[in-house]
DNA sequence: TCGAATATATAAC
DNA sequence: GTTATATATTCGA
């Protein structure tokens, strides 16, 4: 049976914490303000499909998340385990990983590019198993208000500050709560 | 502001 | 299997 090890990491006031599977290929992260939220939500995840409880350990993989939520980027490429997720899902984080840091987009666009519609963008861009790896802080209202953000799994008004400040540490120009429209991404554009 | 429309996922028959 | 219900939405009246 196959090996899942669940790190942790307190830094920045906050619980990072990553699922990564017997290869070391992330099976999810998750972070938030207690460290009980975070390990309760990702041994739940891995749960779905496997009936195992994860080790636990350490991993550098937190660390790399601790970056990403100052608003930098990776030291070193991280592997991700697309084992559990939908193939729609796969369709919606490619497009999200091509999101520019800095750079927003919408519900909305993404899903006139996929052909899809706002609202099933917006289920799967929920269900990102990723957060931070996979920037799902980057869409956002058509109008251009933040929006929401899950932390563990709860929406809630903490969770819309917590994507604020991440765009914010990005370089995100954000005046009140409106977002500058000069920083609005399509995924029509070209990334190459 | 409020309701319908839309695609997907999941729970319920 | 098939049908109902719930969404981190959007658009028009």
């Amino acid at each position: 049976m196959e090996e899942f090890k669940l790190s942790t990491e307190l830094s920045r006031n906050n619980w990072f914490g990553c699922l990564t599977d017997g290869r070391d290929k992330l099976v999810a992260s998750a972070f938030g303000a207690s460290s009980k939220m975070v390990r309760a939500y990702l041994t739940d995840y891995l749960r779905k499909t496997s009936a195992v409880e994860p080790t636990l350990g350490k991993d550098h993989l937190t660390h790399e998340m601790v970056r990403l939520f100052d608003g930098h980027s990776i030291s070193r490429p991280v592997t991700l385990n697309t084992d559990m997720i939908s193939k729609f899902q796969r369709r919606v984080y490619r497009v999200l990983e091509q999101i520019p840091r800095g750079r927003v987009t919408t519900y909305g666009l993404i899903s006139k590019h996929l052909g899809s519609a706002p609202r099933a963008v917006g289920g799967a861009v929920a269900s990102n198993p990723w957060p931070l790896f996979v920037p799902c802080q980057r869409v956002v209202n058509g109008d251009l208000t933040i929006g929401n953000y899950g932390l563990c799994g709860s929406l809630d008004r903490t969770g819309t500050i917590t994507k604020q400040n991440l765009l914010d540490r990005e370089g995100v120009p954000i005046r009140g709560s409106q977002i500058d429209q000069r920083v609005l991404w399509n995924p029509t554009e070209k990334t190459d």
